[in-house]
RNA sequence: UGGGGCGUAGCCAAGUGGUAAGGCAGCGGUUUUUGGUACCGCCAUUCGCAGGUUCGAAUCCUGCCGCCCCAG
C-alpha cells in the first residue's frame, strides 16, 4: 500500500487535484455544504465512494436503483441492483450513517436497456447494455433525480477520471489502465460530465479500493466483483432473447464465405461477429480449421462464417458519435490537461487512438467525418471481431483523455 | 456374382505386435461491469462384431456384418 494512503485519515475524493477555492469535488462550497448523491450499487466500488465522501465531510445521500425483477436473478452472484445488492447498499449506508433511497426504475430499465438489448440482437447487432444503462437510467434519470434532491453533483464508482481542463471538464482514462472503464462511458454528454464525479478514477489499483473498503469497515469489503450482464441469469442471454422476442428467433442457415451451406442455427440472436464457439461445425466441412462468424444477415436469417483471417477489419463505420473534444467536432483539441496537443485534424482526418472493445489498449487510428451523421475510423492495424452495435471509443493520440466515441454501424 | 478397398470419438484422422497422436466440434474454467476473442483443462479401458494365435492384438489369422469402387 502506498504510504500516502497508509496513514492519511481522509482521502481527497478528487485524487488530490483540487484547485484553489474549490473543494475536492471541484465545487466552490465547503464539503459540509455540498450535497452529493452517490449511486450505490451495493458493490465494493460505489460503497467506497460513499465512505470516502462521508469521511471528507460531504452531505452524502445514497441512492440505489432497483433495475430488474427479484425472482430468478436475485440468486445470481455479483449481479447489480437486485435483492441482495440492494440489501448490501442499505447496510453500507446504515454503516456510514447516511440517508439512503431505493428507487424503482424497473420499467425504464426494461424499456431503455433490456428491450434495446433484445432488439439489437434480433437485428443482428451486438449491444452493450452497460452503455445504454449509463446513457439512460443512470446519467439521464438518476442524474435528474439527484438535481431534484438539490444535489451539487452525482458520484459513481466508475474507474474513470474527470479532469478540469481549460475549456471545461474533460473525461480521462482511469489511473489504473487495468480497471479503466472509459469504454462504457464514451456517450456521456458534456452537460452530464459537468455534474458527474468519479472519485475512484485516481486510484492506482483495485487492491487500493479493497484496502479502503476494509479500512472503512464496509460490510462489502470482500464482496466479489460483478461481471457479465446484470439482468441475464447465468450467462444464457440467448434464452432471454428467445423469451422476450419469441417471434424473432427464426432458424436459418450457416453459410461459408465461399457459398457452401455448412449448417443451421436457431436464430441470429445467438451470434456476434468474431464468434467461434457455438457454431457446431466440425470436421471435413471446415477443413479441420476453426471458423468464425464474419457477417450476420438478419433479413435472410443467415450467419456467414469464414477463417480467422476474414475477421481482420480496418474500416469501422460509426453513427451517433459523441464528441468530447474542446469545441465542435473537427476543431483542434486543447490537450493542455493531458500535457500535449493532440487530435489535431488534418486533410486525412483526425489522428487519435480508439478502442473497439473494452479490454484492449487504445490503438492508433484516423477518424473521418463522412457527413450526414456518418463517421468512419480507419485502424492503423487490423483488429478481429469488430461488431456492429459495439462502441468505438476515441482517445487522444497521447495521454489519457477520452474524446468521445460512436456506435459501430454496418457499412 | 467376381475382383479390389475400407470400417479407430459427433466429424476428420495418425497408429501394421508392447498397452489408442492430433485437428474440428462439444463440455468446463481463467480473463472481462457488454458480446466475442485468446488461454487452460476435460472429452475412446477402447479401435464394426464374434472367435483364434500370442506373455501381450487396433495392429496377425478365421468367420460374419456394413460401406465404397471396378467388372458384369
Amino acid at each position: 500500500m502506498p504510504p500516502a494512503t497508509a496513514s492519511a485519515p481522509v482521502l481527497p475524493a478528487s485524487g488530490g487535484q483540487a484547485r484553489a477555492g474549490l473543494n475536492s469535488l471541484d465545487l466552490p462550497s465547503a464539503p459540509g455544504d455540498t450535497r452529493v448523491v452517490v449511486a450505490m450499487s451495493g458493490g465494493v466500488d460505489s460503497s467506497v465512494v460513499a465512505a470516502m465522501l462521508v469521511a471528507e465531510g460531504y452531505d452524502v445521500v445514497g441512492i440505489t436503483l432497483q433495475l430488474y425483477d427479484h425472482g430468478a436473478a436475485v440468486t445470481k452472484r455479483g449481479a447489480c441492483c437486485a435483492g441482495r445488492d440492494i440489501h448490501d447498499a442499505r447496510r453500507v449506508a446504515a454503516h456510514l450513517g447516511i440517508p439512503h433511497y431505493v428507487l424503482d426504475y424497473e420499467s425504464r430499465f426494461r424499456e431503455d436497456v433490456i428491450d434495446d438489448f433484445a432488439d439489437a440482437y434480433v437485428s443482428g447487432l451486438t449491444p452493450i447494455p452497460c452503455v445504454r444503462c449509463n446513457q439512460t437510467v443512470k446519467f439521464r434519470d438518476l442524474l435528474a433525480t439527484a438535481r431534484e434532491l438539490d444535489a451539487d453533483c452525482l458520484a459513481t464508482g466508475h474507474y474513470v477520471r474527470r479532469v478540469r481542463g481549460r475549456a471545461g471538464p474533460e473525461l480521462h482514462r482511469a489511473a489504473d489502465p487495468e480497471r479503466d472503464q472509459s469504454y462504457f462511458l464514451f456517450a456521456i454528454t458534456p452537460e452530464q460530465l459537468d455534474f458527474l464525479r468519479f472519485p475512484l478514477g485516481t486510484l492506482a489499483s483495485k487492491a487500493e479500493t479493497r484496502a479502503l473498503a476494509a479500512r472503512y469497515g464496509l460490510p462489502v469489503a470482500e464482496k466479489p466483483d460483478s461481471q457479465d450482464i446484470c439482468f441475464v441469469p447465468n450467462g444464457g442471454y440467448a434464452a432471454l432473447i428467445a423469451k422476450l422476442r419469441p417471434d424473432a428467433m427464426r432458424p436459418g442457415e450457416i453459410v461459408h464465405l465461399d457459398g457452401r451451406v455448412l449448417g443451421s442455427h436457431r436464430g441470429v440472436a445467438g451470434f456476434t461477429i468474431g464468434q467461434r464457439r457455438g457454431l457446431g461445425l466440425g470436421g471435413k466441412a471446415t477443413g479441420g480449421e476453426p471458423v468464425y462468424v464474419v457477417r450476420i444477415d438478419p433479413e435472410a436469417a443467415r450467419v456467414v462464417v469464414g477463417p480467422r483471417s476474414a475477421l481482420a477489419t480496418r474500416r469501422v463505420p460509426l453513427q451517433e458519435v459523441n464528441w468530447l473534444g474542446d469545441g465542435p467536432f473537427g476543431a483542434p483539441v486543447d490537450g493542455i490537461a493531458s500535457g500535449s496537443a493532440d487530435a489535431t485534424p488534418t486533410a486525412e482526418g483526425i489522428a487519435l487512438r480508439v478502442k473497439v472493445r473494452s479490454t484492449r489498449p487504445p490503438a492508433d487510428a484516423v477518424l473521418v467525418d463522412e457527413g450526414a451523421g456518418r463517421f468512419a475510423v480507419t485502424l492503423a492495424a487490423a483488429e478481429a471481431g469488430v461488431a456492429p452495435g459495439q462502441a468505438c471509443v476515441f482517445y487522444a493520440a497521447e495521454g489519457d483523455r477520452v474524446l468521445g466515441g460512436g456506435w459501430i454501424a454496418r457499412d
